[in-house]
DNA sequence: CTGTTAGCGCTTTCAC
DNA sequence: GTGAAAGCGCTAACAG
């Protein structure tokens, strides 16, 4: 319980200099005289001061947090996404607040992002409500979507190029005489919303004279293993060769569940999931994974909000590039 | 960009009262006529006020932010915790900020937090440098540990049993005929720190007459699959028959290295993980498993963290009720 | 029950 | 280059 509160006051007061001195020095501004920060710093030393984080920004008006939504923390792919931007944000010294954002939630999340005073945000899910997105834009606040696009194209969207990646693997499984190829989403929206995922599958089928199947459409009630897992009658009934899972729990889910009921995979059905998060080498056999830079795609996110928050403007689509990781659950 | 800035004043000159009592319909504060308090709450609501959390936490000292230390929000049991931490801190309106403290970086991860004015900490974890423990002393800080003991013995710990839960796991290993149970910790600490697993782990080795063999305390670089899987070689110069692990990522890193070797789980060699968190069932057999309550460890932490911040006093040491899941990796 | 009055610790014009 | 002073929006005594 030490000397809890050194002000700015007393450190002034200690080297003799203003308030305002001391801030500029904290600051970095740089119309101080360099003797003069010379003395300031070594009394901020002295005295192991510590500027006040919430003082600052109710007098600038900027928290320096900025606020993180994500459908689930405890799925791999968004905790790892989170460690990017976490790493990034401290690099430009934010700090970021998370916040759960299940589609239901999303807008109850934004708002109470909004009345901590963010500086930013970062949205990462399927896809967002339009009340949410209406939140954004009333709080004037920057925000960086992942995973999804900007419904209103204002924002920038970080993420690879979903809908060339989803076109690459369903070609490949037609090019090896799959015939019923199931796309597995991670709720109901991938299918209304004509999600990349969705476009990439129907450009490569189409581009081989097929029509898209909407009984292949599937989805899991979340984006969880229990979901995927709780899959198997679905799949079956819809007695598919080849599944593309949005979501690596879900992937791995489904595999097991196919596996424990004697469905033999690749041989009888192939999987290819989403995320090459950090669970997809846990199965036997692996799973095979589109694979997303994740930790890159939270940095890039991270990067481009800050260029937001100081009025720079970017482009609104950054595709990064992605690889296909072959495990064992593809041939 | 609507009307950003409804103050309090606003709200007061409005209604025709003072900033005072706007500010104790808005804290819940009963000393207020309810007919004064029905027209401030109307005022409210026409406005749209929200009141400025930061301009609340410099003039009332307290910011409702509570600060999470833990080791790897990748970690699923780790990212578990928080949830339930997450789900009582809104409940008492409380905001949780995360950081990330492996055993080297602990001491930055608490002072990152205290110079963002939290109000209390979570510490989550197998050990704290004595740096990090001083800092949270220093501040002045209430705090609440989980998985590990507070060094200081002052503030409350949340877990289970672990040592009786160790202790049950290695009786029933000896009694199941096995001789060479290695303990496999996710660091190197739990061997010098004589940390609860290995009491446990101990007492039932000397009850049945046996010594500790230093050679079956292993440790993986850190808690993480990869680490875990990296174990092979040593744990099989080490002809173990059995192994119980401290992180569930480890666990199923090493139960796939042994598989992917040809070693037979659980007949060769039976494996026991220690979280039962959500990849337990990942794996092909299933990981039998010590079941913490996890989201109940958060939960109480947080709401142990809540009465400490309200000055209550409480039990040092809280233990929660575990069970032991029976998977596929023991018999 | 309600209003007045100080600040909380810092940033930020605006002078000097 | 540096200082003085006016807030940022709210809470918390203290009166009444």
């Amino acid at each position: 319980m030490e000397k809890q509160n050194v002000t700015i006051y007393d450190v002034a007061h200690q080297a003799g200099v203003s308030m305002a001195t001391v801030s500029r020095v904290v600051n970095g501004n740089p119309n101080v005289r360099p003797k003069t920060r010379e003395k300031v710093m070594k009394v901020i030393k002295e005295l192991n001061y510590h500027p006040n984080v919430i003082a600052r920004g109710l007098a600038s008006k900027r928290t320096r947090y900025i606020g993180v939504l994500l459908p689930d923390i405890t799925n791999p792919y968004y905790s790892s996404l989170a460690l990017g931007i976490d790493d990034i944000a401290n690099m430009y010294e934010y700090n970021i607040i998370l916040a759960n954002a299940d589609p239901e939630h999303d807008a109850a999340g934004v708002e109470s992002l909004i009345m901590k005073q963010v500086d930013g945000i970062i949205f990462i899910g399927n896809s967002i409500s339009q009340e949410a997105r209406q939140k954004i834009s009333a709080a004037g606040r920057p925000c960086v979507f992942t995973d999804l696009i900007d419904p209103e194209a204002t924002m920038p969207t970080i993420n690879i190029d979903v809908e060339d990646a989803y076109y690459q693997v369903t070609k490949d499984f037609l090019a090896n005489g799959k015939k019923r190829i199931a796309l597995v989403g991670s709720d109901q929206g991938f299918k209304v919303s004509q999600s990349r995922q969705l476009q990439g599958y129907e450009k490569a089928l189409t581009e081989a004279g097929h029509a898209v199947n909407e009984d292949l459409l599937i989805a899991a009630k979340s984006p969880s293993y229990d979901s995927g897992y709780a899959l198997y009658e679905t799949f079956t009934e819809i007695e598919a060769d080849a599944a593309i899972a949005t979501d690596d729990t879900i992937a791995i889910g489904l595999l097991n569940a196919l596996l424990d009921n004697g469905v033999k995979v690749p041989e009888e059905v192939e999987i290819m999931a989403s995320d090459n998060s950090s669970i997809v080498n846990m199965s036997r056999p692996e799973l095979s994974s589109i694979a997303p830079p994740i930790y890159d795609i939270g940095a890039v996110a991270m990067r481009a909000l800050t260029k937001l928050m100081e009025n720079e403007t970017l482009d609104t689509d950054l595709k990064l590039p992605y690889q296909i990781i072959k495990g064992g659950t593809t041939s």
